[in-house]
DNA sequence: CTAGATGTTAAGGT
DNA sequence: CACCTTAACATCTA
């Protein structure tokens, strides 16, 4: 799940449903997605604070606490956030439960354990640290041009490289290599520039779609390869089977009529 | 039972 | 060096 259209989506939920309101209660299930900090850290961070502010970057989410401190949530592979009243609506493998003073919870959930929860001063900081490149979103053409150009790697790889730029991962990957009519396996610096600019625009689309439908996949158009990232999935363009290849160590979908090396 | 799943990252290679 | 690729991580499911 979540990749940087799903984090956006994390952001606008909790916007829309969790600000401004004390927080009573914190209990963390495990301390393994900790990150730089101590269960005391946290709860002195959030105990009797409240959420006032958010921030995206790549796929991490800040959380400001309305004093001088940030909490921050990675998801991994499997996390997500989830704003509920009733005990029986909490997901099942939470690891952090808030509990708001209106009596509602907010959990942070994360099955396998992957992702990460932190505390800090400094966002920017943060992010140096993690070594993250340019938000996806918010890179220039001119930036996204320099950075990528005489990349020896992967179209695929280059992409999905937080480093370089923060918020692609493997199935958004796919869909820009798609619509843009590469083949993830090129190298990136063989690609013409008119070709980067054309990654960039069909980027920004993509994401810009995926966030307008709230990430969800039956809502997306008919274009795009995500829906058909299945098995026997058929190329929306001219309904040739899709294939599958390794790139990463993670399952590659592109069609080989439109995708070809160069 | 094995393989694979949206995440990162340490270690090794070029 | 800077850059690139691979294997490993934790847990659950098909």
């Amino acid at each position: 799940m979540p990749e940087l259209p799903d984090v956006e989506v994390f952001k606008r939920y909790v916007d829309a449903t969790s600000l401004h309101k004390k927080i009573s209660d914190i209990r963390l299930s495990s301390k393994k997605m900790l990150d730089q900090i101590s269960s005391n850290d946290l709860r002195d961070a959030l105990l009797n604070h409240s959420f006032s502010d958010t921030f995206r970057h790549g796929k991490y989410l800040f959380i400001h606490n309305d004093d001088e401190q940030w909490l921050v949530l990675h998801f991994g592979m499997t996390g997500f956030v989830k704003y509920f009243k009733d005990t029986q609506d909490q997901p099942s493998h939470t690891r952090l439960l808030l509990s708001f003073k209106n009596s509602y919870h907010f959990a942070v959930h994360s099955q396998r354990l992957l992702g990460k929860i932190s505390i800090t001063d400094s966002k920017q900081e943060y992010i140096q640290r993690q070594d993250l490149g340019d938000d996806a979103l918010r890179i220039s053409l001119s930036d996204f041009i320099d950075l990528l150009h005489d990349r020896r790697g992967m179209v695929k790889s280059t992409l999905m490289n937080q480093s370089i730029i923060a918020g692609i991962g493997n199935i958004y990957a796919d869909e820009i290599c798609f619509q843009t009519g590469i083949h993830p396996k090129t190298k990136m610096n063989h690609l013409e520039k008119n070709v980067l600019e054309q990654l960039y625009h069909d980027m920004n689309h993509i994401f810009d779609v995926a966030v307008d439908a709230k990430v969800n996949v039956e809502q997306f158009p008919d274009s795009f390869i995500i829906p058909k990232r299945l098995k026997n999935g058929i190329c929306p363009k001219c309904e040739q089977p899709l294939r599958t290849i390794k790139v990463n160590n993670r399952t590659t979908y592109f069609c080989p009529v439109h995708q070809q090396k160069r």
